[in-house]
DNA sequence: CGATAAACGAGACGGTACGTCGCGTCTTCTG
DNA sequence: CAGAAGACGCGACGTACCGTCTCGTTTATCG
């Protein structure tokens, strides 16, 4: 179904099932992108419910069949416009080799061009809230619920800098939001539940030590 | 809109704004309830999507009227449903005070109750993959985007272990996580961009400071 | 369940069953006619169908909890109502009595006032046409259903009178006009099928003689 | 809006406002036909309120889109069927001709088959009186405002029998019949007012002549 | 004169049908 | 045959009305 193979890689393979006959018009390779960039972008405008397939036809100057003769279904071709989206994230090949790994992290997500990184942004965004209009939703989970909860952490953090139990300069806000990331990211992305076993090893291994280590390498402050 | 201001704190009935006419027949307040737990239970059961509207009316016994004259839309619905769930996340009058800060944030997320904790987080899976067939772009999303971006991470890490660079026992698969989480919880829920400077901090800050330390305090185990 | 006789004859009729008890407080009577009334306006203004409960509460400046009090739904209301409108047409006590029996029928439809019969006729027509925006339909039956039968019927009446069978001077047009009406009647509100022995009697008893005899006694015109 | 001229004549498809673009799937004619059909007879079966869009869709075998695609409203529906219903009711051109008025009026109203007019019959009841349950209405209507003014309009013609001023057989039931009909054909469906001049031109030209004519020609007997 | 009981106005409530919109499929014409 | 256009079957949405109910208030009779 994903035609993203055939996108990322220029290589022909050959269709081995269901290869188009011989005869009758060819399929224009151009309206897999047409099509692909239509649904980014309406994604990034309207966001997930919003993008209707009329919607993503227009705008790829197309029609319906041919979209679905592509795609199984709407979600299908969001999978794959994802996908696609994020072709330039996995060259493993061309890694980055600066000799530090702050700097070979960063250098990482250097992105194509800066509005190409906007529109990424804005396509997370619109699938996450899911509708564009709504998503005030996102607004009350990041403010009740996750709000609430990073700020009963951070007065325990605070706490915990009094007593000298962690480092007077740790990143309170910046741990409670990990915190919360990890939470949000386990949950609706990876569909597991943040149980108290990962919980405590995201202390254990990361949290914990960052906040007992006293020094800031680089001395970078906060946006 | 929000009817959770009530639900929550059963004081400030002042009302300046569009209050309950004294004449007529009051609303009746455990039908605000009854609809919030059976949208919760029906998120949880079937997803964002397959809620519909019929179905919660029914679940509450009660008409769509009389969810409408409540709340102005299904999203609505789900907002203000969202936000009761979490109501008691906030409590940051009766904090934990254990001694030690680990065990205080790891008391923090002490449940009420067992089931009130597994429909939490089924809650929150309805949502993110909004469609209880449409998980697999959740899938999509980690496996191919956070997924490619996660193994290049990793392999940088690993480089900085052999070079000596950070800590050999360091936490390398959770540090990528944290920071794929990190990504997907600043631009889906925070509805900001997930920048160069953002990034920094977070491995200035957290995560570099946790690679470098050396020790596991606590021994515990990856699930 | 009827209001109507009491509003008509000021008789009080004691009450056998379900009297109202003796204490408590009386039932205002003026808001029986107030609300037909109301009902008669809103059913002359309006319509049937647009005609709301809430619409008719309003206009008699009550509730619905007092309409339903006296009748025990929409359609009785508009039953009362319409009796009640015509309370007047039944006196048969003191019928006219010129001498000409075209006199005494006329004489019998003398209306009260100008506006009491306008308004009559806007009642039923909002009756008929269920709809006051939609008495388009009672225009697409009279013109599609009934006007090509009275089409057909002139003819075959223009064609007798070519060749001598009924009077010169016959009524044409207001024959067939008859023959619908009578046909409508007898399906819509006396709820009978119009058979063909129903229609030879009309044509044997009324129409026939009328056609046949060559007077026209008093001279009037169409209008 | 209105379909009934396409189905009625198969011709003048010129179709110069808003025709059907040439390209993109044609509407499905037969899918006109089945839903008036399907309309016609939820209509004679459960009457116009109890005939429901979702009825009619699921006896047409089809969605309620494809229903609005064609009529804006289930008013514009109802009316057009009423008009297929009666399209054959107009044919000019095959006019009886057996030599007797009497015959060829009766003639006219054979209908094409016996269960075409049964349903035609209950369609118009299922009109008339809006709702099954609320047949009660006609009843009203023609017990107590026209069945009081009937009975008047009895005793007036009985005096002028017995004063000789009119025909010792007059169908005097049948007239005061006929005066009802006019009188709702024309305010229900004509939506005109039944005023003076209207009713002394059917005395004058119609139902005295009859009255004084003293023969009953064909000497048929009421049902 | 205060208690009791019912009517009243307002409006919430459960239910049902409406008319709209989007998905994924099917059909028609054009290249 | 693929492409562009758009009709089709389905199902959920949000609205409106019916007839019922529950409030708090007003009006009447009874103890």
């Amino acid at each position: 179904m994903s035609k993203i193979k055939k996108l990322a890689s220029k290589k022909n393979e050959t269709k081995p099932l269901s290869r188009p006959s011989a005869v009758g018009r060819k399929r224009d390779d151009s309206l897999d992108s047409a099509i692909i960039e239509a649904a980014l972008n309406a994604l990034a405008e309207v966001g997930f419910d919003r993008m209707t397939m009329d919607l993503v036809a227009a705008k790829a100057k197309t029609g319906k069949a041919s979209m679905y003769r592509r795609w199984s279904s709407k979600t299908e071709l969001v999978r794959d416009a994802l996908v696609f989206m994020n072709r330039h994230s996995v060259e493993l090949t061309e890694l980055p080799d600066t000799g530090s790994i702050r700097n070979d992290l960063l250098a990482l997500v250097k992105p194509k061009s800066a509005e190409q990184s906007e529109r990424k942004m804005r396509v997370l965004a619109g699938l996450g809230s899911f509708f564009a209009e709504y998503r005030k939703i996102s607004e009350d989970i990041s403010t009740h619920i996750f709000g609430g909860w990073e700020k009963a952490n951070a007065q325990l953090l605070t706490r915990a800098i009094e007593r000298g139990e962690i480092s007077k300069s740790a990143d309170v806000e910046g741990t409670c939001q990990v915190i919360s990331a990890m939470t949000a990211y386990t949950t609706t992305l990876l569909l597991k539940t943040f149980d108290k076993t990962t919980y405590a090893n995201l202390l254990d291994n990361i949290l914990l030590p960052a906040l007992r280590s006293g020094t800031k390498p680089s001395g970078t402050k906060k946006a």
